[in-house]
RNA sequence: GCGCCCUUAGCUCAGUUGGAUAGAGCAACAGCCUUCUAAGCUGUGGGUCGGUGGUUCGAAUCCACCAGGGCGCGCCA
């Protein structure tokens, strides 16, 4: 179901790889042995299927003992080559022991073979890494397939709070995480300023405006005059009010003090407020550092006609009809009466029930007008739409799904990734959404106390599908505990090393690109290989991160990978030997810094995906 | 009633899309600070991967059923 059709193993180009240059085909060393592991196998399965060879994974062994990388190819093909995978492994192992890299390969368990690969092949890669900067990690799996991430899309009926924080990051991070795989990603806002909502709106900013000119009548008098009675009762509406009072006097009041009729002020005081609350939103955006590039309009959609041109085009189709739906089995509504409604035949495509696309009075429902947005997507040319919602619209996924598969004649494909609700903490305890000052209610408040890199490195770690506590006292915690501390201070403690280095060595051998040209032959400490190994990884991890949409996963790569760095450093505290720097050294000392360089890059490499600014110290 | 998501160590969570003896942090226990940042590090103990069946060389992962939790189920968005 998830399956999409450019994961690395079936990709065309790869299986050419190991005849070019490493170095312009791909940096992923997992990728390069893969293609070493194919040419063997076809040597010993000459006539090996495309769908065969794709199976073939080679992958990090999670036992050092078995080496450093492990393959299944023996045991996917035996059934072809009609032979015991452990005699086709034992095959593979001759050639394998021979390949470039390769400091030994074993036969193991039910037939996976395990390949130790020489460190000068782990060291080859610091070079590349420091030469490539923030682009390591870099693929090319995603290219020419044009995807649209929409995330936040809250509707413009005040400032954004907790719960629109989460999808913020994780859409952002998605986006990035793909433009990192080689997608070309248009990162995009839908405005839901149509229907009842901003009309409510609307009403209570005319309540503020009302005040501001000094109406006599109370709150509740007022609510009684609205339809459906006064919504959105915060107090950020009354800037707004103050502003329409200063511009328009009385004249939206009628001259009088009390209601004059909606015709002659809702239109504009619904877009002067909703202007005002997307400027507020745009600055909570700017300050989670999000900058979507295209933010598109449901009224506008609606104004232009495009929604109901998009209903014609499906009633062409002959996917619209007027009918009556059953009602929801043991839900007992107690106003339920069959009516026809206009519906869209999503059963067609895979939903559970046709769904209505106007209301009784005529206008479109959100669904409606939805389906048009995602055609309006289609039309500019994307091959893949990703909705990032929150977890309560989980419901609404299987009809866009059919929306998108009738509009697009199956053509493009829609994702949704589903976030769960987070909970506010402090010191354990829940925190209220509450409107009085000194608990959380806006986004805003959250990134003054807790700053933009706390907030989207913690909302990053966890997978967007699970619920989470978000406390604010652990996220300011300076411990190992606090991943966000624990990667941060791991790249501020490099720069600190290299800060210190220039004290030894001239400072113009502290650039990346010197070195690059380092001897690096002294790098033999199993910590030092280990850290290698992993920097090894950060290919296929962002890689994989991308296909299965999953951007947390880079923030546990990024733990790990400050773990082994960590781990590294305090070899130093034991035996003064292994500091990074050794004053009569330089051979040994400046292997170390590439090192420790290159593990830099990469953090900086995965902090830029999760939109995370690396610090340079910490005092 | 139906659909989707979830259930992994005492707690909070990973688990590389089906791979080998299931991992990390916290908590517990035992050690380690004259130092490139101890804001930390090393080691030990801790598991019926909710349950029962099935699919195959191989299952925490896929399928079926069951138990428990969350979300949703005709003109809210």
């Amino acid at each position: 179901m998830r399956q999409y059709p450019l994961s690395y193993g079936r990709h065309p180009h790869m299986t050419q790889a190991a005849t070019n240059n490493r170095d312009t085909m791909t940096h992923d060393l997992f990728a390069q042995m893969r293609e070493q592991v194919l040419i063997a196998l076809r040597t010993l399965v000459p006539d090996l299927p495309d769908e065969v060879a794709a199976r073939v994974e080679v992958t990090p062994t999670r036992d050092p003992a078995h080496g450093d990388m492990a393959t299944n190819a023996a045991m996917v093909a035996a059934k072809l080559a009609r032979q015991p995978p452990a005699k086709l492994a034992t095959g593979l192992v001759a050639y394998l022991g021979e390949a470039p890299d390769v400091a030994e390969a074993a036969a193991a368990g039910p037939g996976f073979v395990n390949l130790r690969l020489d460190p000068a092949a782990y060291r080859a890669l610091i070079p590349t890494i420091l030469r490539t900067g923030e682009h390591y990690g870099d693929s090319t799996i995603g290219t020419g397939v044009r995807v649209n991430v929409e995330y936040v899309s809250a509707n413009p009926t005040g400032p954004m709070h907790i719960g629109h924080c989460r999808g913020a990051v994780v859409g952002d991070a998605l986006a990035n995480l793909l433009a990192k795989a080689g997608f070309e990603v248009t990162k995009e806002y839908y405005i839901n300023d149509a229907g009842n909502q901003v009309t409510a709106l609307a009403w209570a900013a005319y309540w503020r405006y009302l005040q501001a000119i000094g109406t006599p009548l109370t709150e509740e008098e007022f609510s009684n005059e609205v339809p459906g009675g006064l919504q959105y009762r915060g107090e950020y509406l009354i800037p707004v009010g103050n502003a329409l009072a200063a511009e328009h006097g009385r004249s939206l009041a009628n001259d009088d003090l009390g209601i004059a009729a909606p015709d002659l002020w809702i239109d504009r005081v619904r877009n002067v407020t909703i202007d005002t609350m997307m400027r507020e939103i745009h600055v909570d955006l700017a300050q989670l550092g999000v900058q979507q590039q295209v933010f598109s309009s449901e009224r506008a959609l609606v104004a232009s006609g495009a929604a109901d041109a998009t209903i014609d085009r499906l009633a062409a189709d002959g996917l619209i009809y007027e009918g009556v739906l059953e009602p929801p089995k043991g839900k007992a509504p107690d106003d339920w009466e069959p009516r026809p409604q206009t519906l869209f035949r999503s059963t067609q495509f895979g939903d559970d029930v046709d769904r209505p696309l106007r209301k009784s009075d005529g206008s479109n429902t959100y669904f409606a007008n939805d389906i048009s947005y995602h055609a309006d997507k289609i039309d500019r040319g994307f091959d893949i739409l990703i909705d990032v919602l929150g977890a309560d619209h989980g419901g609404y996924v299987a009809r866009m799904r059919a929306a998108v598969k009738a509009l697009s004649g199956g053509r493009t494909k829609f994702e949704a990734v589903l976030c769960q609700i987070v909970h506010i903490m402090r010191g354990g305890v829940p925190v209220r959404m509450s409107k009085r000052a000194g608990s959380y209610v806006t986004l805003s408040d959250l990134l003054d106390e807790v700053g933009k890199d706390a907030v989207r490195f913690t909302m990053l770690t966890r997978n967007a599908d699970a619920q989470m506590e978000f406390d604010l006292d652990k996220v300011l915690a300076t411990t190992r505990e606090n991943p966000v501390f624990y990667v941060q201070y791991a790249h501020a403690r490099i720069r600190s090393v290299l800060r210190a280095a220039a004290e030894i060595l001239p400072p113009e051998a502290m650039t990346d690109a010197v070195l690059a040209g380092a001897d690096l032959g002294s790098l033999q400490a199993d910590a030092e290989l280990a850290l290698m190994r992993r920097l090894a990884a950060w290919p296929r991890t962002a890689e994989g991160a991308a296909l299965a949409r999953e951007p947390h996963r880079i923030a546990f790569f990024l733990y790990d990978l400050a773990s082994d760095f960590h781990m590294l450093w305090n070899r130093g505290k034991d035996d003064a030997a292994l500091r990074f720097l050794q004053k009569d050294r330089p051979v040994e000392t400046l292997a170390r810094l590439a090192l420790i360089a290159a593990t830099a890059v990469t953090i900086r490499s995965g902090l830029a995906v999760m939109g995370v600014t690396p610090v340079e110290e910490m005092r």
